[in-house]
DNA sequence: ACAAAAGATAACAAATAAGTTATCATAAAG
DNA sequence: CTTTATGATAACTTATTTGTTATCTTTTGT
């Protein structure tokens, strides 16, 4: 039985996390870090963002904090303001 | 008053449809092309696809005829098994 | 010390996505 | 013609997101 002492380690255990769940994992970091940086390096608060993007506060201070999984409508209405859109990409499971 | 016949016109005019509504229109449009597109070129029915997501063959039928806006872990569930994922990548608003 | 702005959060309602189960119509295959 | 596979859909439940409104705490600036 391998150990497991950190979340790292944990989900790099091929056994316990599939690559394409770890993919996933991975991708709403991202998204959920670049909206946060991106808009606090254009020093909008999350109300200024809230108008910007016409998602209100509270589910902004929600989705920041990863206590929910937004809808691809949302995700794109706060990208918007930010510079930001998604693109499909091709996606190799690394092994 | 300028007229509007087709769905493009109203798309395109800038005075109903903003260049950020347009957008993220456009992506999800090129989304769900992009599922459907890729289930059928693997020849993947929608219940092969609901077996390797673990997204319901009901839930795929829905989303493949946008009667519902997907979360963005329901997208990336249907897009690993089809080889790709999502990227973040900067937009302009084209003027 | 005070005021203002910020992020977090509580509590509830409204909306809707997703699961569940079953069935239907259609098309393809035998 | 019958069977089989497929996509669509109906009906209902469950789970979750989002909106709404308000408040709280903390931080920042004066």
């Amino acid at each position: 039985m391998k150990e497991i002492n950190t979340l790292a380690d944990y989900m790099n255990d091929e056994n316990r996390v599939s690559p394409e769940e770890r993919q996933r994992i991975n991708f709403e970091v991202e998204l959920i870090g670049k909206i946060i940086e991106a808009r606090e390096q254009r020093g909008y608060s999350q109300r200024d963002l809230a108008r910007l993007s016409g998602v209100k506060q509270p589910a902004i201070a929600r989705l920041e904090s990863m206590r929910s999984t937004p809808q691809i409508d949302t995700v794109l209405k706060l990208l918007a303001p930010l510079g930001y859109t998604l693109t499909i990409v091709p996606f190799e499971p690394q092994r």
